[in-house]
DNA sequence: ATTATAATTGTAATGATAACAACTTTGTTA
DNA sequence: TAACAAAGTTGTTATCATTACAATTATAAT
C-alpha cells in the first residue's frame, strides 16, 4: 500500500532542506495531505482562499513550485487542459473516469514495465496514465438502461 | 515492434468512415507519418505553412481534434506547457530527455502493468510517460569532463 | 449548373500560467 | 530590542495555447 506522509513529517522535510516555513506554504501543504484527490491550482486556491482571503494565486503557483522542487509533490498531467498535484510521490497510477472526473490512484509494478529498451537512458520520473470509466459510473449506467 | 501505418492506409481509414479528405487534412496527416517525433500544433502548423502559405493554425487544431476521433491519432501529454500528438496509437510509452527534449518510445507490457484495482473499470486509454537523460547526452555529459 | 453541406480562414475571446514590481514578513546581527 | 537584509507575498499585467465565431471558400449532391 502507499505511504501516507503526515502534515508534520512533511514540516520536518522543509525544514531539514532549509525551506522557510510560510503560513500560506504549510496551509498549501496541509491542504495537499487532506485532500488526496489530485486538486487543481484552482481548487487548491479557491478552498483555501476561504480561510486566508489574502491569498494570492501566485503564491500557490509559486509554492507548488517550491514544493515539486522540494521532491514533496507531483505533477499529474493526465489531461492537457489541466494540471493536478498530487501530495503522493511514491510510483502508483492514475486513473481517470471520463464520466465523472474522478481519478483514483492504483498499483504498478514498474520493473515488469521495463521492457529494456530504456537500459541506457537515466529514469528520472515515471507516469502512468489510465482513462476510462470507473465501476460506480458503469452500475449508473446499468441502472439507467 | 511498433507497426507504422502509410499514409495510404490511413487515407482508405478516412475514407471508411466518411471524412472528408481536404488538402489540408492529407497535408496534416502526411506530416504526421512521415515526422514521428511527436510534434505539437506549433511545429506542424510552421512547417506546412512553408508549403501551404494560406494554412490557418485554427485547421490544424480542427484537423488533429478529427483524427483522433477517428482513432488515427493519439495525444501526448508527458509535459503541462505542450500537447504532442502522434500518429502511432498502439500502446507503447514515452520517454522525454529533460536535456534534448528528444521525445523516445519504448515497448511497454501494459498487462503486466495492470494490478489487479482496476479489475472492475471500463479501460480506454492508457498512457505510460517516463523523463530523464537519453544515452546520448549522457555520454556528452561525460565527454565534458 | 445549382444548391446545400462541410471545411477553411482570420480574428477575437478565453483561460492558465509566468513575469514583475511594490509591499510585507521573516531572519540576522548588533 | 532595533535596524537591516533577505525572502515571501500580493495584485497587476503579459504571454501563450487553445477555442469560439462568423465570413468565405471548397466540396458533394441533385
Ligand atoms: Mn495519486
Ligand atoms: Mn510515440
Ligand atoms: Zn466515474
Ligand atoms: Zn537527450
Amino acid at each position: 500500500m502507499l505511504l501516507k506522509p503526515s502534515f508534520e513529517d512533511l514540516k520536518k522535510e522543509l525544514k531539514n532542506r532549509n525551506i522557510n516555513l510560510s503560513y500560506q506554504r504549510l496551509s498549501v501543504l496541509e491542504y495537499l495531505t487532506q485532500n488526496r484527490c489530485h486538486p487543481t491550482v484552482d481548487q487548491i486556491f479557491t478552498d483555501i482562499h476561504k480561510e486566508i482571503p489574502t491569498l494570492s494565486k501566485t503564491t500557490v503557483y509559486n509554492t507548488l513550485r517550491v514544493l515539486i522542487e522540494a521532491g514533496l509533490v507531483r505533477v499529474i498531467t493526465i489531461e492537457d487542459n489541466e494540471t493536478r498535484y498530487d501530495i503522493e510521490v511514491k510510483d502508483h497510477g492514475h486513473f481517470k473516469c471520463e464520466s465523472c472526473g474522478t481519478i483514483y490512484d492504483f498499483c504498478i509494478n514498474m520493473d515488469m514495465l521495463n521492457s529494456g529498451d530504456l537500459n541506457n537512458f537515466k529514469i528520472n520520473d515515471k507516469n502512468v496514465y489510465f482513462k476510462g470509466v470507473c465501476p460506480r459510473c458503469l452500475s449508473n449506467k446499468n441502472e439507467n438502461k
